[in-house]
DNA sequence: GATTTTACGTCAGCCTTGTTGACTTTCCAA
DNA sequence: TTGGAAAGTCAACAAGGCTGACGTAAAATC
């Protein structure tokens, strides 16, 4: 292999670029919207959403593996996870083998909202998905994918499917 | 046309959907994280980067076609705009021909600094892109257009490029 | 067995950035 | 000339980040 690694030379101006980045502002906005106006009429916000989502994603994963995948720190983390855990929609389980972690699980009603959510986000995507086609989806992963820090992308990579 | 419009059907799990979902999340954190470090040492925000940035790409736009943007309240964008006009990166001009409209412009230190935080995002835009290739590059542009509001998309397309 | 480290929770306080509501000033346009 | 739009301001509040300090229990290590 040449130094190129055999990739064509990307000649990138200042407005491609830009146009990219407010591609991803705005996009980003569409993408939440959603599940945000669900949220606000349970009194939750995107970071109840984000809790939801991922202990949905790994059942019985603990406070600490949440926070690494959260990027943020256990104060904040405590203070969403106490006010879904007091309205019932997560269940916080004593480790068996290590009894100072913690295990979280979603409880029936907290897979209904997350349920609820997910249908929504999920429908965006899907029309988004399917307005650009098989192609553009693959491309869409590819580059959201080297976007991300390395350590996002083992968090990434360690999700089901 | 048939009723498909002649496109291939998309058939995606539940899994896929998700996979996709959480790429938006990572990515997005990734996204925005090498100006945030920048932001930090001068004491800003990335409401005040949003605002260098939009001021930049439409230099004399008013406060108003602003707000539009950014889609939040004038009284959150005064108080990020305030400042930016106090440490004197932006200037904001009475309107020649409507005297209520300021347009807003950026100082030469605002330009300077809209320069550093868009040469921390491009190069890792640029990486990105280098990384997935042209054609991942298209898709991904197409399917975050396809995932914006209409009104976001419309914003989108005025932009220059 | 004693000590250190880890996991988690909690209290207190701070910041940014979003919100609503009320009010004023300016000034264009009918 | 007057109504309403554009802009700005003040106040108050909330979500959700943050740091720092402290406590407890359990595991790991010395």
């Amino acid at each position: 292999m040449d130094g190129h690694s055999g990739e064509k030379l990307l000649y990138l101006t200042d407005e491609q670029l830009r146009k990219g980045i407010e591609a991803m502002f705005f996009a980003y906005r569409g993408f939440t919207s959603d599940p945000d106006r669900i949220l606000e009429k349970y009194g939750y916000g995107r970071a109840h959403h984000r809790a939801l989502h991922f202990v949905n994603r790994s059942p019985g994963t603990t406070v600490n593996n949440l926070l690494g995948i959260l990027g943020v720190t256990k104060q904040s983390l405590n203070r969403v996870l106490r006010t879904l855990v007091e309205d019932g929609l997560v269940d916080s389980r004593v480790g068996q083998r290590d009894k100072r972690e913690r295990h979280l699980h979603l409880t029936p009603s907290g897979v209904s909202l997350e349920r609820k959510l997910a249908d929504a986000q999920q429908a965006r995507v899907r029309a988004a998905y399917r307005d650009a086609g098989p192609e553009a989806v693959a491309g869409f992963r590819k580059v959201l994918e080297a976007m991300m820090d390395a350590e996002n992308q083992k968090y990434f990579h360690s999700l089901k499917e």
